[in-house]
DNA sequence: TCAATTGTATTAAGTACTTAGTACAATAAT
DNA sequence: ATTATTGTACTAAGTACTTAATACAATTGA
């Protein structure tokens, strides 16, 4: 992993994030392990106070288990996990329409840019006028 | 507008934002007038110190123009408007798809998940397994 | 001319995030 | 048993964001 992290949100949140992805992705296996509260520290070059935050976030999400002295490990509960990535994906588009909205670009025009974007044909929409979408 | 914000965010940043998606969108159009500082505090219910700073960065973002003591207005440069729109909705094309991406979707999926969202047809992979797309 | 409005500047205080440094309890490894 | 590693807890300090409360300069408009 590569832990670099933006200015514009807490470490903690970041931090958060990453480890919840590669969770949601099955780059972290159910069961597999995560590294220390100092490892990651040192890793990720931020204080043990702020991964240890992080930590207890995950584990309040309940993708995370705690083993007193033996570390932490990804949650064995696979339903959890489909059922957090299938939330996220859905707020992940409905926030994506609503920012493509924002901008004057109604949903078929979105659909359209983002299947250039993703290397499928397409004819591009961006330099066209801002729709009236409200 | 409604001026709601959310507390992960500095607020001057989302008043920054959501005025931006005005004027890009063309809600606001090129020489309309914008709210006094004090006004949109008022409106926002936020401090005016607050307001002050959104629109010192729209001016640094060269959509908005300040007439000393007769308020501001919304630049009147529609080429300026009409490319930072281009940029900044390429912008969020490429941060849905890396967010799909790190979700386990590659970017034929992700434009599935979209098209379904906005109303088109298209069967459902949100169930599917993750693809390990690193 | 005069009052109101506008942008702007300043100081002070409170909260959240982050870092630094230290310490303790529990358990795994030797 | 002893040592090392783990999670956890705590205090202190610095920075950024926000609010509050004023104040001043410039210009508009009656």
């Amino acid at each position: 992993m590569e832990w670099a992290f933006a200015d514009d949100r807490p470490i903690y949140a970041q931090i958060v994030e990453q480890i919840e992805m590669g969770i949601l992705s099955g780059e972290c296996p159910a069961g597999s392990a995560l590294p220390s509260v100092r490892a990651l520290a040192l890793e990720a070059e931020v204080n043990p106070n702020t991964v240890q935050r992080a930590f207890l976030e995950l584990e309040s999400l309940g993708l995370v288990r705690t083993h007193r002295t033996s570390g932490r490990t990804v949650t064995e509960d696979g339903e959890l996990v489909m059922a957090v990535r299938r939330r996220t994906a859905q707020g992940r588009v409905e926030r994506f329409l609503a920012d493509m909205r924002s901008l004057g670009f109604d949903a078929a025009q979105a659909v359209s840019l983002l299947a250039e974007a993703a290397g499928q044909q397409g004819c591009s929409v961006l330099g066209s006028e801002p729709k009236d979408v409200r």
